[in-house]
DNA sequence: CCAGTTGTGTACCGATCGGTATGAAACTAG
DNA sequence: CTAGTTTCATACCGATCGGTACACAACTGG
């Protein structure tokens, strides 16, 4: 048993320089040869580290959610309904909207990514999506301070539609200053 | 001046099945093998009566602004502010979760077919939806009975931020009636 | 009939797609 | 050193991509 040759590249690096390219690209609009020259390395060093480009991408958008968008996750743990809701959408802006990374969110993204081969790719968003919205329902339900007629369900459907939203326009280009505008009226509204 | 063979098909019928096929799989996952297929002719007849991928999607589009997503810009036409939002919202709701159409909105999906190849497209989603915005933008300035404390420009952001989300939503498999339950929730918090 | 024009069908173009075979290079264990 | 193992680099695979050349069919005007 002796161990090979070393890997010439940091594969925690590689694999947030992916991210990005899927971020900023989409699934269907990122091709290999984008990835293997974003991550600075050729295609069989790619497809032993990562699998194929399907892999690759659910790795990436594991990392996506654990790394940048942990903010969603870490907004339930708000003390009220109203933070909750306010840091969610914060995240919402800082994430689709900051500086530092593409516009828009990945899982928004790739939810559209609907060509016949992109099947895998939107189900592993989608199937992030669905269990992010559980949460904030269940997060909404086990609330002792929801105001009355407010139903935790539809409230968590509410402000995941919002947050979609957020990202649709900052993948239009709408500036993170511009959203908190609209995020503080929609939150005036809402939770007054 | 003769007037050749006539062509064998429907281009009205043909746009149309073309905007469908857009629709569902997006730009990016839409090929020319698609696309032919759907329209029951072949290539160079395509090319001929629409021009090329582009051109086509362009013309799709147009036909989807002013075929099923008029509604929008027929909700400018309600006498107060609330039903303005209100149509807006429904439409918004019909277009994307209808029965009869795949479900989504095309302009907020081809924002994000981000590919180096689909920057045409994009664009072209781009204007429509920031002309769009502008009109609901001017059609608030113009209201006499805007809440105090809203801002035209702002609240048509919102509003189009929650249409945005609704399409999102829609793509994601949310039914039509779960979307119903979140816009009342919406627009009750919103103009009371 | 003929000439001119326009659409149709087939078959093809170079480029790129995602994915891989192959052999040399770089390491470890003995 | 050698044997075994893993990675790297090149070069390639069939399939599909968007787009087109070309010959023929179907029409109109003379």
């Amino acid at each position: 048993m002796a161990g090979g040759r070393p890997r010439a590249f940091d594969a925690d690096a590689a694999l947030d320089r992916a991210l990005e390219v899927f971020w900023r690209q989409g699934y269907e609009g990122t091709s290999l040869s984008d990835l293997t020259t974003a991550l600075g390395i050729n295609r069989p060093s790619l497809y032993a580290a990562f699998g194929n480009k399907d892999e690759l991408f659910a790795k990436a958008l594991n990392r996506y959610i654990s790394g940048p968008g942990a903010c969603a996750s870490v907004a339930l743990e708000a003390p009220t309904t109203r933070e909750v809701v306010e840091r969610m959408v914060d995240c919402a802006i800082e994430l689709t909207a900051g500086t530092d990374t593409p516009s828009g969110c990945l899982t928004v993204n790739s939810v559209h990514a609907c060509g016949p081969n992109s099947a895998s790719a939107r189900d592993a968003a989608l199937a992030y999506r669905k269990a992010g919205e559980a949460a904030l329902r269940r997060r909404f339900e086990q609330a002792s301070d929801l105001p009355e007629g407010y139903e935790p369900g539809t409230l968590a459907r509410l402000v995941h539609t919002i947050t979609d939203g957020i990202a649709v326009q900052a993948a239009s280009g709408r500036t993170r200053d511009e959203l908190r505008q609209v995020a503080d009226l929609a939150l005036n509204a809402l939770l007054p």
